[in-house]
DNA sequence: GTAGAAAGAATGATCGATTTTTATGGTCGG
DNA sequence: CCGACCATAAAAATCGATCATTCTTTCTAC
């Protein structure tokens, strides 16, 4: 049986999802604000069903916040919040990069190799592209990209609700760093983070990767804790 | 539609969620059977649309996966599921705990002590019932207190996000604890354990009382997979 | 002038019907 | 007898309208 492209259009409830991530994790869609259905409705296009489905998804994923017969928010951010994120990410990351690093075939190795090829490219294109000036975040190319590498370290993981926790997370994250780019036009210079990581996982070496992964993790978080602290 | 008690009214797609947690967790909703909306809507009596939104909210807790556009099915249970829950348990409870016990005042020791001895109340009640035949899980009552004892134990931890992902699979942990518990006429006679652990916590022993819990989630699990290996 | 009640508007929650998609069963040509 | 193909039935997905609750504003009484 062959596969017609026209046929696997996504629910639009999925697509609601997707569209709805995106602008909370870019910041468009503000943290705390009310996400109002008929608001919502006019926006996007989308029917209130498949949207109230995507917005209690969204919840599970802790992005939206339900208060029950007052509607649906945006999940509020505090220190606290991206603290406990962190260190969550600290304990369950490397529990999973452990995993995927014993059990990693070639085809790992090489998706890895492949994805950090990609967002160095990408990398590279952002510094010539005469945006230097903006974080690499702010792409929404490279955050996909940046994103892919990261899952590609874990990819080997067998235990998909690890990998389903570990990614809630990181969509988490990814909303403070974007808060944290659009206030800085600096970029966040530290470029080789994930040549060493890369280097150290297809080493198979499980206590130097989880080490730098913890780094890169904090690292980031700190950056952005002291953002909002001065804030 | 007459609703005849006050407002405080729990919406109907809570209601929903309640029933078929239940239900699932008690088996009576087996393991990899499709949730067809028409079905559900006749035994329940709520309409699609909340029926829809509890099965959205309970497919993020683990107990639903929904296969776009083929619907809604009670997740299938597995020898690997129970010990991916086990892993991630024994790697998430320790972290609340010592928490908990850290932040932990007066009012939480009390809490402690009040479901301990609730729970202790109910197991005496179930072993004179002459029901004693019967493992104490497949009593909705134990299971609630038992639940409430665990989760007690874990509430001066300050991580919301780590307290919810320790919930869920707690929840998913339990659909095997029946399934063991409808094939096993004998009670577990492990009662101690709950002792134990209720009073190395309240020491403030963070590593006997880590060390505990892990060998009490270990024992509970060895039990069900031996179980399920047999079969 | 202010507190409290009540009307009105806004919005979430729910429903029943309609539209799309998938599953099923039967027929035909090989 | 087997597999491709169509027609039909089943079910999910979606929609637009209605119902119920919460929020806002207005009005009245003190």
């Amino acid at each position: 049986m062959l596969e017609i492209a026209g046929d696997k259009a996504a629910p639009l409830s999925e697509q609601a999802i997707l569209c709805l991530r995106s602008d909370i994790l870019s910041g468009t869609l503000a943290p705390g604000l009310q996400l109002k259905l008929d608001r919502l409705k006019d926006h996007y296009g989308f029917s209130s069903s498949p949207l109230r489905e995507a917005l209690n998804r969204l919840a599970a994923d802790g992005l939206v916040v339900i208060e029950d017969r007052r509607g649906f928010f945006v999940a509020p951010i505090s220190i606290d919040d991206i603290r406990e994120i962190t260190r969550l990410r600290q304990l369950l990351e490397p529990e999973a990069l452990s995993d995927s690093i014993s059990n990693g075939d070639d085809a790992w190795e090489a998706q890895i190799i492949s994805a950090h090829y990609r967002l160095e490219r990408q990398e590279q294109r952002l510094k010539n592209n005469g945006a230097s000036e903006k974080p690499f975040i702010l792409d929404a190319e490279w955050a996909d990209l940046h994103r892919e590498f990261h899952r590609s370290l874990l990819a080997a993981c067998n235990s998909p609700k690890l990998l389903h926790m570990r990614e809630t997370l990181f969509y988490q994250a990814e909303r403070y760093w974007h808060l944290w780019a659009m206030n800085h036009p600096a970029p966040p210079s530290r470029g080789s983070n994930h040549d060493r990581l890369r280097d150290a996982v297809l080493e198979r070496d499980i206590v130097r990767s989880s080490d730098l992964l913890k780094n890169h993790i904090s690292q980031t978080t700190e950056i952005v804790v002291k953002y909002l602290e001065q804030e």
